[in-house]
DNA sequence: GCCTGACCTGTTATATCTGACAGTTACCCT
DNA sequence: AGGGTAACTGTCAGATATAACAGGTCAGGC
């Protein structure tokens, strides 16, 4: 990697505006000679309708027809990120002859677009948000060579630093969801109902009665807006307000 | 980043042994001139007792130290990587400063070992898993110039590929937690139940009566090997098994 | 000394979940 | 035609969670 490269990934550390995220990912998009770029992230506000914040170098015209079409659930870059960790090449003359025809659809009017090949880069955090970086180029055939494998380790790195801007920049209430603060007592209890346990089986553990067990059960419910303890062990998961003990 | 970079990543790519993956770390610690190198992760198997995988580059005796310890639940760059996905360069001789005597104490013991400073690459996935590969150097002032730059972009990319090639090579019962399939009215069910929804009324949402919802959630219950609904809840957030819906 | 927050406990009534009983219908595959 | 699986429905008893009532203790900050 050039320290040029490092330019980049400065660049949008320092973004104080969406101009500049925006920027900065053109900026790298062309340095590495794609056409286009579109970054996406999904805030896991609520499991049936999250939050989805984007920023996009797609044509507009596109965006539309993906989102009036709900692509996003047939995309298989999507598809892919959404459960990996390593970036993806693609290439849509081999995604055209896909088994699904909603796919096979979906890669010829993203070709009537110029969306013919690129690579995304996939990023999950501890806070339940997933977001990927996509870049893609006109050529066809553009899934292997040194320009691709010159491009991944800069995309991922710079894809995470994107993220932690974009949560920075885009200053909204959905973003600090997260930073709910329980007690340590709250958070106790909290863990032990995601192990299964109830409240007496808590009280016995903490050697407390079952009464303060629900008690605080019943605080962590209204700290974190939620209608019952199903909810509540599932919003703290997600947002990783818990999460697997290290000792 | 040169071509010789990708090699590392095609290396691990292709591991088949624990030794291989050891290798392919130890390879890229030495290139750049890092002295040690350790690789961590943390399998949500139970929120109380994870399970942790380790490919250690440290002295042995450091490492048994840090378990006795339990210096997992002090040390900063756990800390640091267990909550942001950039990574992060440290140096022994700021945090011996740090305000915690724990850590103090902790970052002087690791000096004895010669653990001085260092980078740490944090990784998340969309499965609950927590991984992370830390390269350190004897050397006190080495957390910046263009020697940190150049190993970030591949050693960020590196520990993506060198998880996945972990779960392949780790084929442990532990790693297949993520793979129970539900069908898709119980999948349904599931995700109204996290949204706080009782059997009543996902019943309504879904048109069918009550007693059919508590009959898909008590076959998730049977699938998942759990004790009651908040548990079922738990853990299919945490694995990963269903998330926040696209559309 | 007062106030606040964390932590703790109790009773009662109702809502909900859980497990075990016992089935039907529809579809796909061999 | 038979076997498997998903989806669906019912009843009942006992366990558990939820909501609303009303409190007490303790440590730390102003």
């Amino acid at each position: 990697m050039s320290i040029a490269d490092f330019d980049y990934i400065d660049a949008v550390s320092r973004a104080e505006s969406v101009d500049a995220l925006h920027k900065a990912c053109a900026d790298l998009c062309e340095a590495y000679a794609f056409d286009r770029f579109i970054y996406g992230a999904r805030i896991p506000t609520s499991f049936v309708k999250p939050y989805f914040i984007f920023i996009s170098g797609y044509p507009k015209e596109w965006r539309e027809q993906y989102t009036r079409n709900n692509y996003m659930i047939v995309d298989p870059t999507v598809e892919y990120c959404a459960r990996s960790v390593t970036p993806l090449c693609w290439d849509g003359e081999s995604l055209l002859k896909a088994d699904n025809p909603e796919i096979r659809r979906f890669m010829s009017e993203a070709h009537d677009f110029g969306i013919n090949s690129g690579v995304s880069f996939p990023l999950h955090t501890a806070q339940g948000d997933f977001a990927m970086l996509s870049f893609s180029s006109e050529r066809v055939h553009e899934n292997a060579g040194p320009r691709l494998q010159r491009v991944m380790p800069v995309g991922q790195l710079f894809t995470a630093y994107l993220h932690e801007a974009v949560r920075r920049v885009f200053a909204s209430d959905v973003l600090t969801l997260s930073q709910v603060d329980l007690t340590s007592r709250e958070k106790e209890c909290l863990l032990w109902a995601t192990e299964g346990k109830t409240a007496w089986e808590t009280s016995q553990i903490l050697s407390i009665s079952e009464r303060t067990v629900t008690f605080h059960l019943q605080n962590v419910q209204h700290k974190l807006g939620v209608n019952n303890r199903q909810q509540a062990v599932a919003r703290a998961v997600a947002l990783g307000i818990i999460e697997p003990q290290f000792a």
